[in-house]
DNA sequence: GAGCCAAACGGACCGCGGTCCGTTTTCATT
DNA sequence: AATGAAAACGGACCGCGGTCCGTTTGGCTC
C-alpha cells in the first residue's frame, strides 16, 4: 500500500503519474510562453511539444487537441476571473446589490471576453461554453436573477443574457456592423433591465 | 462590342467567365450531393472536386475556403427560407401582426437552424452571421420590433433575440445543459415578451 | 479567322492537426 | 533490489486545407 493515511483522502479514480503531470505542466507553460510572444497563431502542437522538449504524440495525450489546450491556457486566465467574481471586491464581487453586481458583472465579462478573443476563438466549443468557464458564469447570473426576484425559466433567461457576450455575436456586431463597444455595453444593460423588469435607475 | 443592346444592363464590373460560371455550378451541385448523400464531414475539397470533375485549385479559386463552399450551399437552403419570411402565408409571412410573426419567426428560425446544424458550424463564422443569412434576420426582426413600437437601440435588441437561438448556444443548451426544444421556445418566447414589454397573451 | 491577354485551370507541394504503435518509464508489490 | 503491468512517451505517418505556378482557355480586337 502507497500512503495508508492519503488513502481516504480523495484522490479521486486514478491519479496521474509524476512524468505525467510534470509535462503537463511544461506543455502549459510553453503554450501560455508562446501564446504571449508570438501570438495564438503561432502556437503549433509541434511548437509547444518543441518547447517543452517533449514528443508531439504527448501533447495530444494530455490536451487531446489543440483546442483542449487552448481551452487549458485560456482556462488559467480565466480562474482569476472567476475568483475575483467571487470574492473580489464590490461591485463585482459580493457586497453590492444584485442590480449592481449585475451591471458590473456585464460589463467586466464582456471586458474579459474582448482581452482572450483569440485565445476563445482558438478554443473553439471549448472556448466560452466550457465546463468550467461557461457554465461558471450561468450559475452566477442565475444566482443574480433568483436574488432580484426575478421569476420564469431562469437558466434560460440566464443565457439570453450571456449569449450576447459570446464571442462569435460580438465579432458580428463590432466588425461587420461597426457598433462600438459603448453601444453594446449600453444596449446590455437595457437588455438587462427589460429581462428583469428593473425600472431605470435613478436619474 | 460584344452586345450592345445588353452593355446598358447592370452587369456589375466584370462578368464571371463562361467556363468558370459553369464550374461553379458543377461544383455547388456535387457538393450539394455529397452533403445530402454522406454527410457534411465527408465533403472534401479534394472530393468535391472530383466528383465535379474539375482540379483542387479551382474548388478554392470559386469559393475560397471550405467554408466558403459550405456557406454557399447553406445559401441555397437559406433562400428558401427567407422567401418564405417575405412572402410566404402569413403567420411567417406577412399578413399578421406583428407580435404573431415574431413568435413564428422565433420558431421557425430555431427549427431552420437544427436542421442545418451541422452545415451551419461547417460554415463557420460564415455560417449564420453571413452577409446575406445573419443581416436578412436581423433586418426582418429589427421591422417587426418597429412594428411592435418597441422603443430603444433596436439593432442591438434584435442581437439580443437573435443571439440565443445561434448554434454555439443552441447546442450548449441542448447537448450539455440537457434542455429540450421545447422549453428553449418557451424560454425565447418569455424573452421576446420581455423585450417587446408585450403583455401576456389572451388566456 | 488570327492574335493577344486576362482569367481560369490543375495538380504538385507544404504545414499542421491528429493517429498509431513499438519503446520506455513509473510505481506497487515482494 | 527485482519484477511486471499499466501508463506514458515519441516520432513516423496520414489526410486534408490551402498555396503556387506553369499551362490552357475564353473572348475581345482587328
Amino acid at each position: 500500500m502507497p500512503d495508508p493515511l492519503l488513502l481516504p483522502l480523495a484522490d479521486q479514480p486514478t491519479a496521474e503519474r509524476a512524468d505525467a503531470a510534470r509535462n503537463r505542466e511544461a506543455l502549459l507553460c510553453a503554450a501560455r510562453r508562446l501564446v504571449e510572444e508570438q501570438g495564438v497563431a503561432a502556437v503549433t502542437m509541434e511548437a509547444v511539444a518543441a518547447a517543452a522538449g517533449v514528443g508531439k504524440g504527448t501533447v495530444f495525450r494530455r490536451f487531446d487537441s489543440r483546442e483542449g489546450l487552448m481551452a487549458a491556457v485560456l482556462d488559467f486566465s480565466e480562474t482569476a476571473w472567476q475568483a475575483s467574481v467571487i470574492s473580489g471586491p464590490p461591485p463585482l464581487g459580493p457586497g453590492a446589490d444584485p442590480w449592481d453586481r449585475l451591471l458590473a458583472f456585464g460589463r467586466s465579462r464582456l471586458e474579459s471576453t474582448l482581452v482572450h478573443a483569440d485565445l476563445i476563438r482558438a478554443a473553439g466549443a471549448s472556448g466560452s461554453r466550457a465546463a468550467g468557464a461557461y457554465s461558471f458564469a450561468a450559475m452566477h447570473v442565475r444566482h443574480l436573477l433568483a436574488a432580484l426576484g426575478v421569476d420564469g425559466d431562469l437558466p434560460i433567461l440566464a443565457t439570453a443574457l450571456l449569449a450576447p457576450l459570446e464571442i462569435p455575436i460580438l465579432d458580428q456586431q463590432l466588425h461587420s456592423d461597426g457598433f462600438d463597444v459603448e453601444r453594446l455595453l449600453a444596449g446590455w444593460e437595457d437588455l438587462a433591465r427589460r429581462i428583469t423588469g428593473q425600472v431605470r435607475a435613478g436619474r
